[in-house]
DNA sequence: TAAACTAGTTTGTATAGCAAACTAGTATGC
DNA sequence: GCATACTAGTTTGCTATACAAACTAGTTTA
């Protein structure tokens, strides 16, 4: 009995879980750039099947809480929005990564 | 370039995960009725931490769509509620976590 | 018989995601 | 050279939902 409380006690963890990183949208973000280390809001837009709109409000929460680093410049007069992960944002995806696992490999097949 | 865009269409699957399932308080009753099968409100409440009104409205949920069944009982004039996993929540369950993994085991360590 | 407890449900509020409308600037057609 | 269309992105408004607090129904205890 203890012994069942104390491991599910991993599975409660998971309403800890960090939201910013959870939603489906920006995970799908987070998981691109832990890969290709800095995109461009396009490229962004293609892979993830975004529209423009939300694309651009889960950047601006990304980088409100520190998660991405967005550069802004022109390339041939044309604006272009350079986004990459930061070391705080690699941190909560790896955390968000193992706490997930955990939970998961937990659940029996 | 075409390899690339291929690859990263998986990760554009995580936009459709099913929410019913990702959010974290569902996720874990789920995980927890796949181990024990049958699981009581109080059980619940102790392995999620939850409260009496979110646990109850997130049943309340998983009744709605199915993939809980919720039995109710008395049991020596006391209420007893009594969860059990459907086969529709376990495939919901095992799909979710398929996908997760997937993209989980994706990201850079 | 009144107070306190158990077991849950309902309701209200605040947050959030999504889509649609809007902004700013550049290239193209007439 | 003016207007129309296009690119790149932001802001706004609506809807849904998660959480907490208040409420319900019944039971035990004092």
């Amino acid at each position: 009995m203890a012994d069942e409380r104390q491991e599910s006690a991993s599975i409660a963890l998971i309403g800890d879980v960090d939201r910013v990183v959870h939603e489906p949208a920006r995970l799908m973000i987070l998981a691109i750039l832990a890969v290709v280390e800095s995109a461009d809001f396009l490229f962004l837009m293609q892979q993830t099947g975004l529209t423009r709109g939300n694309l651009s409000s889960h950047l601006s929460k990304l980088e409100a809480v520190g998660y991405v680093a967005i550069e802004k410049m022109f390339v041939d007069k044309i604006p272009r929005t350079l986004v990459h992960l930061t070391d705080s944002g690699r941190d909560a995806l790896l955390a968000y990564r193992a706490q997930m696992l955990k939970v998961l490999g937990d659940v029996p097949t």
